[in-house]
DNA sequence: GACTATTTCCTGACATTGTCCAGATATTGA
DNA sequence: TCAATATCTGGACAATGTCAGGAAATAGTC
């Protein structure tokens, strides 16, 4: 249950922090704004403000997850508590998650870490989701993806 | 030399664009505000609007390379034709680079990819710089750079 | 059930980063 | 040199997010 989530890490039950909570529980990874539609449908009335507050103090208390995809406005997700890793359609920006590459929690290191604490290894995937894929002509689709990067797959 | 890079890719020569690209290559990752104070620097006056412009002309000819870590503008820099990484410190924002984890091309292959064309990895290692690890009080830094994310090292 | 301290929410303004547009200007190739 | 084309300028605009102050709701206590 989403209230007891909340209680559990010590936050007020307020209506629209469980709107906004149960939207982004619903939608796989969901922006700030279809966040707002979706409590709103259900409050009939929120405030932008009061999204951005909820998801900040969301984040603080480790419910939610933010992902922000270069391109696009940063996005919400509730699958927390596992460093998984997600696939990014340079298309329509669809995004799927991703187990982490190797399994365990450490799942990369750097080969180098110039005096870095290193805390946390980020890792997307950037490709062309089967949709997009298949609305695309030709299939010269290597770079045109997000162009001056290096496809994983040869030319 | 810079202007024959331009020439290579077939564009045009011109005292923006130098300097615009001559401004990515001095610094190592670049806002594209910093480019412009490095470009006017050196021209009198530019305008934003051909930062921006030459800064896409030079993403698609692959002279210049875009990353965009969360919380910050886009960064741009000469690099190009590798697949190496990032390591960004959650303080201040500073980027070094780190050569590819496993060193070869298709350095990461996703668990499961849903259907998608994969293109590419981009993989960002979180943490501190030195300079900021020093100037922070405790040594609590495991979750506190980027909440609601899983640290590599254990609490 | 009422009281109070605290947190949360609302309105409205503002900041940042980037894009669109139309007209003027510079560059290139013939 | 000249025309065609690409580039540059300036201003307005768009999207996402933040700041600030006061009003309202919540949780804990009486």
């Amino acid at each position: 249950m989403i209230k007891e989530k909340l209680r559990q890490v010590g936050m007020r039950i307020t209506a629209p922090r469980l709107a906004v909570l149960s939207a982004v529980h619903r939608g796989g990874h969901v922006n700030a704004d279809d966040i707002a539609v979706v409590a709103r449908e259900r409050l009939g009335t929120l405030s932008r403000q009061a999204v951005y507050d909820n998801l900040h103090a969301l984040l603080e208390a480790g419910l939610v997850r933010r992902i922000e995809p270069a391109n696009a406005p940063a996005l919400y997700e509730a699958r927390v508590g596992d460093n998984h890793h997600h696939l990014v359609c340079g298309q329509c920006g669809r995004v799927e998650d991703v187990d982490c590459v190797v399994g365990a929690r450490p799942c990369l290191e750097p080969s180098a870490t110039h005096g870095f604490l290193v805390v946390e290894a980020e890792v997307t995937f950037w490709g062309i989701c089967p949709a997009c894929r298949d609305s695309i002509p030709g299939q010269d689709v290597g770079n045109s993806v997000r162009t001056a990067k290096i496809p994983l797959i040869s030319p």
